[in-house]
DNA sequence: TTTATACTAAAATCCGATTATAGTCTAAAG
DNA sequence: CTTTAGACTATAATCGGATTTTAGTATAAA
């Protein structure tokens, strides 16, 4: 089958499993609505499980195809790390399947779906990571363990994800994560992180 | 009725909810095992939610009386920070109820639960700006925007929670908080986040 | 290879009957 | 005045069996 038609085949699902949910979605209507056979979809992806690891996997892909974008656009490692932030949580609402595990009722949390997240998670940490010792080689950082600092760093920015998804006052919590970037980058105990003028996201 | 009693009672609802949770937990038991009469329970918490929400609140409670205490023993703002971290981590445990509402899938997630679980939140927040604002009328921090600090600290720290929950190997993620702590209190970028003997944590 | 269709076995849904339980009430005991 | 045991009700949960849906397979034709 051309490259073409299974992608459509996964976008049509993606939207099917984000309006519908796992369980309530069907084969006999995916294959449907994709126009193809249903015994295609399963010449493909062989259950209805692995259709729906499909899409998790391509929005988790997304995301980090995002975040790898946006760096290789900046210079300096710690705009990078900005804009590692900005970009994971601009894109994070169209990763709809894959976020509604954190939010919903474990409706379709299974190991599969869950390994897939937290997939996503530690490519993020070594994405981190990169950052950190490009950071540490040109002295712009100084880090002592530059895995458990990225791992940190990783862990921390997940707090601020669920309310980041569930609240109504988004812009609020965007400037939390933007003070939060100041913090780590520059400390509480720095004298200059008072001025937010050279890091500064807008 | 005597105080006393009253707690009892909720001591025993919070070992059934810990271990049946909510829904599978019946006031008639719970009366027998309190050895209350039914009429008492009502008499006091007026619906089974009130009970629930009552051991809920305690819970919630002990982890801030044990976070405040452990900050008073401690002199210096960034030592403050730590302990208030470290006793969080380590009562989290013992709040099962309040703390399963994170895990399990929405069993027993509804609003007036969830109010309980964000007000401990947002008064973790409030001590942090406490700890924040000695800091820096001590000369410890230097922090532009103390509330968006401190919510973003907040924020962070969420961060570890789930995993810290679930995981097995609790230890390495108490790694990654000292560590965190380490970064958010020295920065990425000042020269002596290298070095972790002043503020460490053991 | 893909498609349409038929097929099966297992799971989900439905529904009426039964049971369990939240919450109320009362009368007696402390 | 409060607590208690027990009776009571209305609603919600459970159960079991019949019915329907649906995941997954097999087949034959395009």
């Amino acid at each position: 089958m051309k490259q073409e038609k299974l992608n459509y085949i996964i976008d049509v699902a993606r939207n099917m499993f984000a309006r519908y949910g796992l369980r309530k979605t069907n084969i006999d209507e995916l294959a449907h609505m994709a126009r193809v056979a249903k015994a295609t979809i399963y010449n493909y992806f062989g259950s209805k499980d692995s259709v729906y690891l499909a899409v998790l996997k391509k929005e988790a892909d997304e995301i980090i195809g995002a975040i790898l974008d946006s760096i290789d656009k900046e210079a300096l490692p710690p705009e990078k790390l900005i804009a590692l932030v900005k970009t994971k949580f601009n894109q994070m609402p169209k990763a709809l399947n894959l976020l509604n595990l954190e939010i919903d009722g474990a409706e379709n949390r299974y190991p599969d779906s869950i390994a897939i997240r937290n997939d996503l998670f530690w490519k993020e940490v070594e994405i981190i990571q990169d950052i950190l010792e490009e950071g540490l080689a040109k002295g712009f950082f100084y880090i002592k363990n530059i895995m458990l600092a990225s791992k940190s760093i990783g862990y921390a920015i997940r707090g601020f994800e669920r309310d980041w998804l569930l609240f109504d006052s988004r812009d609020r919590i965007d400037h939390y994560l933007d003070y939060f970037l100041n913090i780590i980058i520059k400390g509480l105990m720095s004298a200059n992180s008072n001025k937010t003028d050279r890091f500064v996201i807008d």
